[in-house]
Order: C-alpha cells, then sequence, then structure tokens
DNA sequence: ATTATCTATAGATCTATAGATAATGC
DNA sequence: ATTATCTATAGATCTATAGATAATGC
C-alpha cells in the first residue's frame, strides 16, 4: 500500500488512507485530462474537496502524487488481470482467455494506461523504479501462463528467454490499443482486435 | 519540409531553414533529458547558441519546437527505414531484413522516439495529428512489404486488416524496445531481441 | 534602409509553507 | 490540548514581447 511509503504528520492512519483516495480519484482525471504539467495541485485540492493546504499534509510534492496515481492503476490492472490466474485451467485455450481479459482491461483503462506511458518520465527515480517494476509484474502473469503451458505440453517448446519476450509482447499488444487506439479504434471493434491479436500471438493458426 | 509550416518574420529563407535546424539540434537532447516542460525556451535558444528573442523569431512558441522536433526525428526514421523498401526483393527474407533494419533504426533512435511516446501529448491538436500521420506513414512501409510479400505468395494469405494490424504490431515492437529497454537491454541485446522477435512474428516457426 | 539579433522585463503562473482557525477527543 | 484544515503569500519560475542595437546589402 502506498500509504506506508510517503511520510505525513497526520496521525490518524485510516484518515490518512481515505484522503489519499480522494487525491489520486481527483488527480487521476486530471492528469488524463491535461497531463501532470498542466494540471496545478490548487485543481487537483480543489477536485480533492480541500484546499491546498491540507492537499500538503498528505504528500510531500506533487510528484507523490504521480506515483500515488500510478499505483493505483497498475493495482486496478492486476486485480482485473490477477483473477484469471485463479482458474487453474491447463487448456491452450487459457492463454487465448487470459489476452482476452487483459485486453479487456487494456481497453476498459486506456486513457489511464496511457497515461503512465506518458508521465512516467515525471516521476522522481525512486517512484519510477516502482512503477516499472509494477509493469514487470503484469508481464510476470503471463510468463506464468506460458511456462505453465508449455510444461504441460499444451505449447510447443520454447526457452526461457523465448517466453519471457512472448509475455512482454502480450502485455505491450495490449497497450497498443491504447497508444494507437485513435487510429486502430477507427478501424477494428475490440473485440475484432483482440481476435486479431490473438490469432498473431499463437502463431497464425 | 516543416519551414513552410510556421510562420515567420524573417525574409531570408535559407536563413530560417538553418536556424531551424539549429533550434532541433539545440532542443532535442534537451527534452531526452528534462522532458518538455523541464526544458526552458532560454535553454533551448542558448544551447542553439543566440539569444530568446532571436528564437521567437523563428518560432511562435514552444510547442513549434517540440512539433519539429518530433517532426525531424520521424524524418530519420523514416530515411532509416525508406532504402529497405528499394531494394525490390520478393523473398520471404525480404520481411526479416525489414524488420532487422527497422529494429536496428528504433535501436539507434531509442531515446528519440522514448521521447515522441512521452511528448505527443503536449502538442497542439493540429501538430499532434501530423506528428500521428507520420507514425502511420511508417507503419505504411511494413503494410506495403507484407501486401506484396503476400500476393507474391510468400507469405500465407492474409485480409487487408490482418496485413494492416501485422504491420501496427512491427512498428510497436520495434518501439517496444524502445519504451521497455531499462528491462529488454538487461536481458538481451539487441541481435537477439531481432531474432527472437522475427521468428514470433513470422509465426514461431 | 532593411533585416536580424539582443537585452531587459511585463505579466502570468505555480509550488510549497507559515501562521491562523476550526474541529475533535480525552 | 491535540489534531486537522484553511487562508494568504513568499519565492521562484518561465514564456513571450517591446524596444534598442548590431549587421547586412543595395
Amino acid at each position: 500500500m502506498i500509504t506506508q511509503e510517503i511520510p505525513t504528520q497526520v496521525k490518524h492512519a485510516e484518515l490518512v488512507a481515505r484522503r489519499r483516495r480522494q487525491i489520486v480519484d481527483a488527480a487521476v482525471p486530471l492528469f488524463i485530462k491535461s497531463g501532470f504539467h498542466k494540471t496545478t495541485t490548487r485543481q487537483i485540492a480543489g477536485a480533492a474537496g480541500f484546499s491546498i493546504g491540507s492537499l500538503y499534509e498528505y504528500v510531500s510534492c506533487k510528484e507523490d502524487i504521480l506515483y500515488m496515481a500510478c499505483d493505483a492503476i497498475h493495482a486496478e490492472v492486476k486485480q482485473g488481470v490477477g483473477h484469471v490466474l485463479a482458474r487453474t485451467d491447463r487448456a491452450r485455450d487459457a492463454l487465448a482467455a487470459a489476452i482476452r481479459e487483459y485486453f479487456l482491461v487494456c481497453h476498459r483503462m486506456s486513457d489511464h494506461i496511457l497515461m503512465i506511458y506518458q508521465e512516467t518520465q515525471s516521476l522522481p527515480p525512486q517512484w519510477r523504479k516502482k512503477v516499472l517494476e509494477n509493469e514487470i509484474a503484469i508481464t510476470g502473469i503471463f510468463v506464468d501462463i506460458l511456462a505453465r503451458l508449455v510444461s504441460s505440453g499444451e505449447l510447443p517448446r520454447m526457452n526461457d528467454k523465448a517466453i519471457e519476450l512472448a509475455a512482454h509482447n502480450i502485455s505491450v499488444l495490449g497497450h497498443m490499443w491504447t497508444f494507437r487506439r485513435w487510429f486502430l479504434s477507427r478501424h477494428y471493434s475490440i473485440d475484432e482486435y483482440i481476435a486479431h491479436q490473438t490469432r498473431f500471438i499463437l502463431g497464425h493458426k
């Protein structure tokens, strides 16, 4: 949880968590709309329903807010995809199902994922590192699925490096829907996109 | 050429072109290092070797500089890949060769391509549109190659939508090397990356 | 004379904090 | 009393331009 990582003078821990949630909920749409740099701390405080002074009781700088926003988005993506792993399905279709689930999450959270692509650079190194680790963790879900299917013989043999790269490819092809959406959505529905990309990933069969 | 699109009071056209090239050459490394918003117009003018006053004789606003920078980068990418098309090779290897050439351009221009991903949002709509059109033009190169190979029977039949999406995938998997480089380059050399991705794209054969 | 460049600054922000006020809980 | 919130603002920028100066070409 973010709450532990950013210092605050406020004692009541549950209040800190609540206010920070308010801050994130206020900030994300603003960052999506105007970008990090053009969004002011006053706007965020206003949208969250308190004053600029109070805002700074819960964060130490504007960058903290961006980090909390990125972290919350990644948490939601993880949660959206995570329950796919729960199904201990070993069928080859398990991969297609996981891809579908993940791509639908990317579709639903298109603006949010795009925002992370655009603003990660604005994070201080320590926060950026954490955000990139989250990205790896999400890719890791696909590494697991692929490895399982390969070892059970549902997918052709691949070495670890090939598996890892395939997992990155799946991650990125999901993101592609978000950062090329301005083009893709004019030519493909999300279902068409998923169908085509699944075929592409599984080897044009 | 950019030169025609941005108004200026300066008469001598060749001077305008030269100064704008200076501006772009000065701005790109600064944008890469600090991002668009944290780079000041003064820094750019200074790095270009003239004053802030002169800078504004050649651009009407800071965003113009970003647009010129993105445009110059895309021109270089196009040029780097374009000469692949010149070879009217119809062998199946033509695709592998084109992928290789393109991925090497992405490798060489890693920082530049990443910068475009991060800063396109900061462009005014009219400039953003042009930058995205450039992106489509580059993808178009792969559409052409794929279409040619399909129609000559070197690649299995695919409908137009599948071809177009495959071309986008190639473009984006090249970009992936730039925006996941912090991870990928620790695990794969660019040659390994190209080898794996070529196999992935051509269908895991 | 005309054109290009420079210096100095107007004007507009925006982040982060200090100090004052309001709300809470023992 | 202690804790949380608010108001007001210090301090630091930064973009873009106006007006003065230097360079160029007929």
